[in-house]
DNA sequence: CCACTATGAATGAACGTTCATTTATAGATT
DNA sequence: AATCTATAAATGAACGTTCATTCATAGTGG
């Protein structure tokens, strides 16, 4: 016996290996408890539904990912040797990092995604996501557009152009890992950003 | 009473209007055959299984998409007015046209794209229309890089990064509409464009 | 003793698939 | 022309399976 925290990260954790591995439609309560190593009911207990079971994974998922976005491009005054070329630096390793762009994650990414068109609240999750990423994302493009005196650059727009290509890019290690490889990857975006602010990338 | 040919394309039209309306998991055989109008047994009659309908559907999205990026990028003897320049714009053009980038389309698309990653048969589809993209484009901006001269052009590197922009702006248009119109996602791929061949696009 | 956690067999709805039957079409026969 | 025959198209009720959800029951900690 187990406290209800507890239980619902784990349940979560084995709802995101089922997405991965089977795919959103083929994932079952059935599966996704016996992966956590509990009885069938067990997650109709903590979380009503199999509904809400996956908007919560969703959720947590988003969440883990925002955090580790804002944790870079959050200005703290304590990190005095913290420039804006390092923070687009930090930016493009995290984006492209070992544990963002393991198959799991981007498979479920995706996976939900692609039913967000028909689902409301995936669709709600999601956009909301996708709007604090783009927010932080321009303020930091537009910060380095002022220290840097780069000339008739608009910071939305690359904003946009930058966060499609990294979801493009996703997009393309999942798919196809063997056309496109994450070093190659990597170099694709930072081409991007180098274009883009050539005195703050080297 | 109808013939074969015609039939399997009205289910197919009538899956890609499920799909796009209740996604690819409420996607059932009842609700596509009532789409088409027809009875519950036909789809199996034509197409022996659900699966081999889902995928012989993925095929007909993907192989209209292709016909019609090969129209462009396939130099035709015929056509004595076609430049490198005009088949970069008609690209783009094509890539965030109407057509293209429907709700429905769209929609379609990445539902599929999201059960790739757990279902063979799907991802061999994508990967082998993305594939193809990839050669075309790149030949083009191979051909655009020795007419220009342009130096330290990549045309792998760029035909990567156009293709990867282009799959997230969509990811974008179909996931927030109203953050991203097809107006300025156009304005974002021409800008990736013109850094990279400044005398090809006006 | 009470509240909370946990189990898994039972339930009923929904789904893909099958198949006996009916309907339509084209070619052959008279 | 009219009739017959063979073939393919089309139907939808019926079947077996799978799934999410429920619930009676049991275990556990305070």
């Amino acid at each position: 016996m187990r406290p209800r925290s507890e239980r619902r990260l784990q349940l979560i954790d084995a709802t995101i290996r089922c997405i991965a591995q089977h795919g959103l439609s083929a994932t079952t309560m059935q599966l996704v408890t016996r992966e956590a190593g509990l009885s069938l009911g067990i997650a109709n207990l903590h979380f009503q539904s199999k509904e809400n079971l996956l908007a919560e994974t969703l959720r947590h998922v988003t969440r883990e990912y925002n955090d580790g976005l804002l944790a870079i491009l959050t200005p703290e005054s304590g990190r005095s040797e913290e420039t804006l070329a390092s923070s687009l630096e930090s930016l493009l390793d995290f984006q492209l990092s070992h544990g963002v762009t393991q198959r799991q994650k981007m498979a479920g990414w995706f996976a939900y995604y692609g039913e967000a068109s028909a689902r409301p609240i995936y669709q709600k999750i999601c956009s909301s996501s996708d709007r604090l990423s783009m927010q932080k994302v321009e303020e930091l493009f537009a910060a380095i557009i002022h220290e840097g005196q780069y000339q008739g650059r608009d910071p939305r727009q690359l904003a946009t152009g930058y966060l499609a290509l990294i979801d493009g890019l996703w997009l393309s290690l999942l798919v196809a890992p063997r056309v496109l490889s994450k070093a190659r990857g990597k170099d694709v975006a930072r081409a991007y950003l180098q274009q883009a602010f050539p005195r703050h990338l080297s």
